[in-house]
DNA sequence: TTAGCTAGTTAGCTATGCTAACTGTATGGC
DNA sequence: GCCATACAGTTAGCATAGCTAACTAGCTAA
């Protein structure tokens, strides 16, 4: 009973973490500027994060098929925030690169962001910041999942 | 200083649940069956959830303008999940219902979910749970925020 | 009764997702 | 060395979802 006990409580704790993860989420999605997708956004952020890949690495990053990446790319080389650089070793591959104004827009956005979290964060008390804190990492752990 | 101490550690605490909110939601959003849209179910789960409202309320509640809604209900209609149901006090409106269909479908979704998440939890320790628990409840109240 | 507001729709634009089909490049078997 | 095949990326064409502008129909108040 100790296990039905524990499926239980996991299962109300899955509906209320699902519930106030997805809300939130959303709401933090309405902080970026208008001059950029969410998809474009995305894309953006991953090639910050990995300074240097391919098209088709991108693609399976942002689990999308290739033509998507290939027009996603269009615009964010239009909105100079990104750059296509051919490889010389195979010449049918493509590499993306972050411009410095890509560089800069993903950044500007995290800090607004986290602006607005902290903004409200503010308003909790350190035992309940510290509580987040260790919920955080848990969340961690649980996306470490690999697939499913 | 004790000011400053805060909100150092609100604005750190910030980014850990900025990343780990996004991707978790990032992860339950693709456990939803392929013939509903993210848009679509967005809008039926209001539907379900208030049982009976406007387009322009639904509009509302989902920040979108009234020509989006328009087709989103449209093809909401197409697929059987939910009807328009014409107003009699006033001519120019037109209620949303869910259909049984409707109901079914969001609730099988959550379900699916909730279900997802709580595999992961059953992975986790009683103490880790109970913690996540009381955050999912500080979580909810750092949305309770009306705007910004 | 008519002028103006309001609810919703239609039309037409951009962006994002898809599949199918194409181009150009690399590679492995012979 | 040559050719069949596989692979990276693009192009073309479709559906959905967001928008604004413009329209229709119905309500309301002077």
């Amino acid at each position: 009973m100790a296990t039905t006990d524990q499926r239980v409580r996991s299962s109300e704790l899955a509906s209320q973490l699902r519930f106030a993860v997805m809300r939130l989420s959303r709401r933090l999605r309405q902080h970026a500027p208008e001059d950029i997708t969410p998809s474009q956004l995305s894309a953006l952020s991953v090639i910050v994060r990995e300074e240097r890949l391919t098209l088709s690495q991108l693609a399976v990053a942002e689990r999308v098929q290739p033509p998507t990446i290939t027009r996603v790319i269009d615009s964010l080389e239009q909105k100079g925030l990104a750059t296509r650089v051919p490889s010389d070793q195979d010449r049918r591959v493509a590499f993306v690169e972050p411009t410095p104004a890509g560089r800069t827009l993903v950044d500007t956005i995290r800090r607004r962001r986290d602006a607005y979290l902290a903004r409200r964060l503010r308003t909790f008390s350190a035992e309940e910041r510290a509580l987040l804190e260790r919920a955080a990492r848990l969340l961690e752990r649980l996306i470490e999942d690999p697939e499913s």
